[in-house]
DNA sequence: TGTCAAATGACAACATGCTGACATAGTTCG
DNA sequence: CGAACTATGTCAGCATGTTGTCATTTGACA
């Protein structure tokens, strides 16, 4: 027992955790200046990314997170100017994110600063090494995701 | 400039936010009949693997989380019996947190739980790809570690 | 030795996530 | 059509983590 695949395996989930917080550390430190944290630019991104509008549990679920942390995240969001909700044409109650002009503005800056950042810190790590890494974190998630 | 690898990066980061919380799911359901939580078991595996004893701030140090969330933890986990805090020759008011007989058996359950956990989850990835994955997760910890 | 910086404990405020519970809106199906 | 199931908004409670602050203890060094 203790095989060497399973203690490599409790190794890399413990590594995870560590670099998560190591993940959102610099994630909160790069945007501190545009007014963002990780958890509002994880919704940023997410609603940028989709052309349609989201609503709050669409969000939720690309994310992967519970819908009442995204309309906590979203609300505040809302008050600060970032969002807008737009009536849904589809649901009477279930209304869409957009984004608003500061808001799209803050995606903008963001982007600025994040797109060094994810430069330098992959620069001397080879593209393939990248790809199979997300490859081996994407199997994980599909294994947990159900 | 949009380059692959900035964007595979980037997907890389949020697909380990998403799965941090899958892991952090699966290890809550996995040592729930324990009476343990994934906060905890990362506590009781730092001391569980430590000879000599360690302090509140050293365990904070090896799990790379503020010293105040680790006391805060460990606080309770002695208020319910499975550890307890022993005298430090070496520092006054830094004490020694240790587990009792409850927390070694804890411990001990929590392996009985995890290793099968490890195994099951392992057996349709190559060593290699494990092995190549934590060493990313090291590599880029370093990065940010400092 | 005396002083000062670092480490520690303790407490507080806060951000982010979870689950549970309840009412309402939408969907499916007999 | 109507009943049952699902999705959503909303509120509450809780766990886990962060940072900040202050007093005290340690340790290093002029």
């Amino acid at each position: 027992m203790h095989s060497p695949k399973r203690m490599l395996f409790l190794d890399l989930v413990l590594s995870l955790f560590r670099l998560n917080g190591l993940l959102i550390a610099e994630g909160d430190d790069m945007t501190e200046a545009l007014g963002l944290t990780s958890a509002r630019w994880k919704v940023i991104g997410v609603i940028a990314l989709s052309n349609s509008g989201l609503t709050v549990p669409g969000i939720a679920r690309v994310l992967g997170q519970s819908r009442q942390a995204v309309q906590r995240i979203t609300d505040v969001m809302a008050t600060d100017g970032l969002l807008s909700y737009q009536s849904n044409p589809k649901h009477k109650r279930s209304v869409l994110v957009v984004l608003t002009e500061e808001g799209k503005t803050a995606y903008k800056d963001l982007r600025d600063v994040q797109d060094p950042w994810a430069i330098d810190n992959t620069e001397d790590i080879p593209i393939e090494e990248l790809d199979a890494g997300l490859r081996l974190v994407r199997r994980l998630i599909q294994k947990f995701d159900k």
